[in-house]
DNA sequence: TTTTAATTGAGATTGAAACTCAATTAATGG
DNA sequence: CCATTAATTGAGTTTCAATCTCAATTAAAA
């Protein structure tokens, strides 16, 4: 279950931005925030299938978009050409150790490095909104 | 026009890996190493034919895909579906700060950060083969 | 040379993501 | 509670970068 928190936050980013709250937004985020992290769309779509809710998959692009625009989910780019969701409730900011054999995804987070993120785009003039830092290699299991 | 050296060694890795010395595969060559950095396939293509020269996007592709497997060129992924190619040829390692806004890369290196990422790949038993680190802002320009 | 296997290129195919539009539905105001 | 209205949904279509196909060509070994 969803939590009144969670629930009543997004009532409100959906009256901001004056979207409908229908039953398969809610059901999209309860299937991002419950289920397990690291999915893409269609694993998503078909978890939900499976559950038997009456979804279609442009219905959980749009919405997924939605909650990444807000949020509440973060957007994976691992550079296969499909992207990954999990849910930013309840987790704080880390990024991410990726296995190019077996492709599982751990999560790692550094404050100097965050630091020094932020200095690199001063000296630069830049004004961060967004990055990516993921480092990939073999994990214990798949050297 | 190309370095003896990496002439040289651009045969030396088709020799490895069985592969021909074509035309094609040299002018590509030429075009990443010699042209602008952070370009699409498809802008190396055009470019190739606004020259005059006769060669097909699925070369370009497949190409630049050799070059990449050996470290002639990197691949980068921006998150829009659209990989950017730059030579890795007399250029040190970097990272990418890219404008939201307008579309601008530069670059940056940070030996503190890179020291990092080896230090969390080894405390999570990783041994790393690349990694991808992109910050994502407004440059100067377009605050 | 001749032989042989790799390469090329034009066009077809793929697959994730986005779009279309008629039918449906949420929300607003009486 | 109901009528109105504009947003939403979903099935299927489209897009676009990237990859694949296969007959004709070509590099390189013999």
């Amino acid at each position: 279950m969803l939590s009144k928190k969670l629930y009543d936050s997004y009532k409100n980013i959906l009256l901001k931005e004056g979207l409908k709250f229908t039953p398969q937004r809610l059901e999209i985020l309860e299937e991002v925030v419950l289920g397990a992290g690291h999915r893409e769309c269609e694993e998503i779509y078909l978890s939900m299938k499976k559950k038997g809710k009456q979804i279609s998959r442009a219905t959980v692009y749009r919405t997924i978009d939605i909650l990444v625009r807000n949020d509440l989910v973060r957007k994976l780019e691992l550079g296969d050409g499909r992207a990954r969701y999990e849910s930013k409730f309840n987790s704080s900011h880390h990024d991410h150790l990726i296995c190019t054999s077996c492709g599982i995804i751990k999560e790692f987070v550094d404050d100097e490095i965050e630091n020094k993120q932020e200095k690199i785009a001063q000296k630069n003039g830049f004004v961060l909104s967004k990055h990516i830092h993921q480092l990939f290699g073999l994990c214990k299991k798949c050297q």
